[in-house]
DNA sequence: AAAATAATTTAGGATAGACTAAATTTTACG
DNA sequence: CGTAAAATTTAGTCTATCCTAAATTATTTT
């Protein structure tokens, strides 16, 4: 009897390769290291397992990346979901702060069941967003469509409100917090930098100068 | 580098050493194998490497059964404060009822953080006995006393409330749930039978003749 | 007290999932 | 193009935790 991959590793695994081929590209095993703190090699072996499964969970070529299956694109789906309703549920229900959830939500994912996820789910009513403003997948595993753009790409005289904010490091959420730039916020640009490729944006009554490492991670809806 | 052996096994072998060795006597190899699923040979060498681990969790003898050191003891009441606090935050904040508890907080007991643990106690008012009526070990790590005897301990013309229902079993607890055999409920015994232990008792207007594998699990205030 | 039975431990093996080092393939560039 | 650099894969190792089978120790029976 051949013994299943452990189902953390494998939601593990899919999650990530979801994050980095949301793109359209496949993801690279070095990539997929870096995000899961493992070695390439690590990950050609369990690449070739998720590959293997019945029904197989991501497409591999050696060499030509990692893409996800639709059986693939579910499971991961089916955590992100987990993930985001926990993460809604713990802000609003136990009053954790955004920058708090994340680690918490991140072990909780892999052990809650259906059961307890459609229960927060109507507890939270049916929520569409998580506390930082990222999607959260429908009940039949379907990522809304998400319209937002960086903030990265606006230019001197555009205006947007903040959508979502797409970082989980808990010193790095802090500081956002402490500038305001957080969900449904409103800010304008000031001056850009081709230099740098630093932003000066208006939030309220502040002047800030954001640099690329902050403005590709914030999402706006034009307005 | 010598690796560390995983919370879980560690959390689950502590926990069911906790629960076998409560009326005093070691624990066998054979019975903590049994409560695990596993066989007693791999009880074996993880009893040792939990005696070897510094602080010790547990005293070992060949021969001579398992016990908690301290440390051991602490450890697994802090899993089963978690178990009984997540069973009792289930049922009060998303509707489980006391039956379906118990298999969703076996595996988040394991997950959760200090953090999360004590924000629902907090949210709870620090109950101090789960839905079914167990008590939850406190904040600092102690076991309050428990007065509680076993129904089977009653006889005729003795009545009590019940204060606690020993199980796990799912089917079990819906089974004692339709018949009202739950905590807080007034029980009074009305002929017992030597011959097979068997139990009559009435519990509001019904009558129930009892067997001893349901009256030894149910525990009693005598009033 | 010897023999039979039960419980426990030892010894050896499997598998999952990580790692390192070496081999190979792809990509970039003079 | 052809070679250097980068990325990837292969091969082999390690540890945790389980397993089975055989050996040993404890307990019960006669």
């Amino acid at each position: 009897m051949k013994k299943a991959i452990a189902t953390q590793s494998i939601q593990n695994y899919l999650k990530h390769i979801y994050e980095l081929t949301e793109g359209g590209q496949p993801a690279s095993t070095t990539d997929i290291a870096r995000e899961l703190n493992v070695k390439p090699a690590s990950v050609t072996g369990m690449v070739q397992k998720l590959a293997a499964e019945k029904p197989a969970l991501v497409g591999y070529q050696k060499h030509q990346g990692v893409t996800l299956t639709a059986a693939g694109k579910k499971a991961a789906l089916e955590v992100i979901r987990h993930h985001r309703l926990l993460e809604t549920w713990l802000v609003q229900t136990l009053g954790y702060s955004w920058d708090e959830v994340h680690e918490e939500a991140e072990r909780l994912e892999h052990v809650i069941s259906e059961d307890f996820e459609s229960r927060i789910a109507a507890a939270l009513g049916n929520p569409t967003r998580d506390p930082h403003g990222e999607l959260i997948p429908t009940e039949d595993l379907k990522m809304p469509p998400d319209k937002s753009i960086p903030l990265s790409s606006l230019r001197p005289n555009q205006t947007g409100i903040i959508q979502r904010v797409n970082a989980q490091n808990a010193d790095l959420l802090r500081h956002l917090d402490e500038l305001g730039l957080v969900p449904k916020v409103c800010v304008e640009v000031v001056e850009y930098s081709s230099f740098d490729n630093n932003l000066t944006i208006k939030v309220g009554s502040k002047s800030l100068v954001l640099g690329s490492n902050i403005t590709t991670k914030i999402f706006i809806k034009c307005g």
